[in-house]
DNA sequence: CCTAAATTTGCCAATATTTGACAAGTCAAT
DNA sequence: ATTGACTTGTCAAATATTGGCAAATTTAGG
């Protein structure tokens, strides 16, 4: 599994002096839960990304950004047509994400 | 769902002038499933994308690519990072491949 | 070296999700 | 009203994901 995410989550922790048993706890997880979800063997849930940036006082939208991007990669890594399928569905969230904005502002 | 996959293999079954039922007993589905596969409702598995190509006669990897998009899309669609993170995503693939094909040619 | 703390590995049971099927429904053409 | 094509709703079985524990390994200090 791709580990961006993992390796984000652990240069944070290192940087601000924490072990993974006190991150963990303040997760309510497991210290060996965590010690995965660093080694990217386990992923974490979408609830405790938002935990943690706070806990590592870092942007949450990077952190999620970074989850998100390890799923997708992981969900794509064994297909040769990976790169090409990866534009195809950027093209299909950006035509999505206009047709949203296109509602949010026709209700201002 | 997303669903370029679903509405391509309806083009491509009406093209053929096949019945939904004469692709689904050839696939060994229940018509009904392949009812929802096309609309999106279901996701195919890999192995039945494959099999698919060569009932409707067409290229394997535009099939499987559309049908990867779908899925990348599905994982990503609710994210506001969504598009971020397939960049994100992209890249690392990209990253991957670059190191499978080193691997590649220095085992020629 | 010794050992104590930190991290990792292997495994399990509980839970959640996905799968394929069936029965019954709608819809259109006749 | 009957037939054929497709859709909807629901279910049980199979599969995957989850979090935790016990034990192993690695790391750091004396």
């Amino acid at each position: 599994m791709a580990n961006q995410f993992g390796e984000q989550i652990k240069k944070l922790r290192e940087q601000g002096n924490l072990l993974q048993r006190q991150v963990a706890s303040q997760l309510d997880l497991d210290t060996p839960l965590f010690s995965k979800i660093e080694r990217g063997e386990r992923t974490a849930k979408k609830e405790i990304v938002s935990r943690l940036a706070k806990i590592l006082k870092t942007n949450e939208k990077e952190l999620l950004t970074l989850w998100l991007a390890d799923q997708l990669h992981n969900l794509a890594k064994d297909e040769d047509v990976a790169f090409k399928a990866m534009e195809v569905a950027g093209k299909s969230i950006k035509t999505q994400n206009q047709k949203r904005n296109e509602t949010k502002s026709n209700r201002q």
